[in-house]
DNA sequence: GTAATATACGTAAGCACTTACATAAATATC
DNA sequence: GATATTTATGTAAGTGCTTACGTATATTAC
């Protein structure tokens, strides 16, 4: 294993995977070429098929052999018009193409058999090399595959590096500008401002951290790209507030860091609960919210006083 | 896995590989689209080889990776027009075209590394899910392939199936005939008829059979399609002569089995060895006897007295 | 009963390779 | 040193599948 290939290692699964596969195809293609019979290994689905069941749709073997129907489709023409197939409409349902072997391909059927018979043992002799059972772990893999893609599981993997990219640092006078202009630009892209928006993001300092609260900012290298607040309500509540990421940095899990870490923060001030207010139009932040654990609350905690954009309040408990 | 694909097992291994081959294929395509990443699943050997070495020619990479060359060629024309690719001609060799990664080639192939890394992590994961070492498998596998393929192991097997197929049976008087025309056919074809040779033909029971010989016939279903004899030489050697088998059935182990056959009537009869005299001509024949363990031998034991195409004399003794 | 939707099949084109063949340079042979 | 052979690359076309899309028939909803 000094190649490439090898080292590679799981990488190269899938390339080994197709090596493997179409060298084992180019095997099955000589062997009937040197039996001289006139038959092509693509073929030998839908040849097994048939021979089980007498007669089948395109569809359904397409189904039964998860191949497209197209492949099913093309195998058949070219059987059929070798004489080996016979076709006929379906009678309860005239779309459905109905093949069945001909005599001559129940004969090639018969002359296959021993051939078939052969690789079967051949490969059952190669699988058995390895202490392992192939097939049942291929069969795993794909069933893991069903479940969740390799896609998901790649991009879980990539969601958390980019999460663990982020930096969160406290507030400092020097931040005061992108705490405001972090929420001005999307409170502009969706709302009206509001009264107490505005004193709250022309004095932070005041309003949010003399106050016992909290200012979070989120950076990505040295790019400030997202902020967030917990305001304190009294000993046990907090309200989580003025969370803003900048639109060309999200789905990059700023906010979501943000608020685990402003929760958290909540946690350690003596919280046993956070709350927040917000406006149902804002479907990201919701569906931020529920993943955080957050769950409607009666209480309104007078988050929604003075606000018209906003509808809803929500709360987490800190167990 | 009541499925037609789960009953064909070892048949439809090739196919189950390709199908997973494709789809994981699908999926990385899949990642670096969403990643926006301007990269193809299929350029990654290429990109990978040459983030570890700067400059490689184009069969030099197809070697390595196990493709084709025409492959690296496309690929590398491919990732080329997109900038990714610089090529240079060989310094020593004007043939060869070394392609090395350009500065945009060299900033993807850093972009593309935790990409790569988190397809690899994903990939073990989902690995270690069969206990089994898979990839350790999959190399057992293509080793043993290596050292035989699958079109040999099932010829193998093919061979053995056509060699049961053929039964061997004693001389009757029916089966002079074929004793005499099978032998005639061959012998015209390559030789002058010699004397001992005719009357050995014609006058097969009291030139062998009385003198303690046997005749055996191969057939195939009902058909007659090889002969051989021994003649008794004295007590302890015998003869081997006479093997005849009809073009038309040349090639399916007719004329092992009835050397098979008549060795072990030999040994039977109280011989210690075999012996038997041919023409160097004769390719086929003289790699069978050459199977079936016979050597050259010093004594001709008067084999070649009367013969003008006889030309080496062969021993195979029975321990 | 009619319109909207779903399903079965066919066809074209694409994809990731391959084989087959052509060309040109390098190397071996005489 | 001329010729034959080998090697490195390029190009065209083939292979076994796929996706995308179109058409015709069935089924469902109103």
């Amino acid at each position: 294993m000094q190649d490439l290939i090898g080292r590679l290692g799981p990488l190269a699964f899938a390339s080994r995977l197709r090596r493997l596969a179409d060298r084992l195809h180019k095997d099955g293609s000589q062997i009937y070429k040197t039996q001289n019979i006139d038959f092509q290994a693509r073929w030998f689905p839908v040849m097994y098929a048939l021979t089980e069941k007498k007669s089948m749709a395109i569809t359904e073997l397409a189904r039964e052999l998860e191949l497209t129907h197209p492949a099913i489709n093309q195998i058949a023409n070219a059987m059929q018009s070798r004489g080996l197939l016979k076709s006929v409409k379906g009678k309860r349902d005239e779309r459905q193409r109905f093949i069945s072997l001909s005599p001559i391909g129940k004969n090639l059927s018969k002359e296959l058999a021993p051939v078939w018979q052969d690789i079967s043992d051949a490969t059952d002799e190669l699988l058995n090399l390895t202490d392992t059972d192939l097939l049942a772990s291929l069969e795993t893999i794909e069933q893991a595959l069903d479940s969740q893609g390799m896609f998901a599981r790649v991009e879980v993997r990539l969601k958390k590096r980019r999460y663990d990219k982020i930096s969160i640092i406290d507030y400092n006078p020097k931040l005061k500008r992108y705490f405001k202009s972090l929420n001005y630009r999307w409170l502009k892209a969706y709302f009206e401002i509001e009264k107490p928006d505005r004193y709250i993001l022309e004095n932070p300092q005041e309003s949010i951290i003399k106050k016992g609260g909290v200012i979070l900012f989120a950076k990505l290298g040295s790019k400030v790209i997202g902020t967030v607040a917990i305001k304190k309500i009294n000993a046990d509540t907090y309200e989580l507030t003025k969370l803003a990421v900048q639109p060309e940095y999200q789905g990059i899990q700023a906010g979501r860091k943000l608020c685990d870490y402003a929760i958290d923060r909540a946690r350690k001030a003596g919280a046993d609960k956070v709350v927040l207010a917000t406006s149902a139009k804002l479907a990201a932040a919701n569906q931020l919210y529920y993943k955080l654990g957050f769950h409607a609350s009666e209480d309104d905690f007078g988050l929604l006083d003075g606000f018209k954009r906003k509808s809803k309040v929500y709360k987490l408990e800190l167990k």
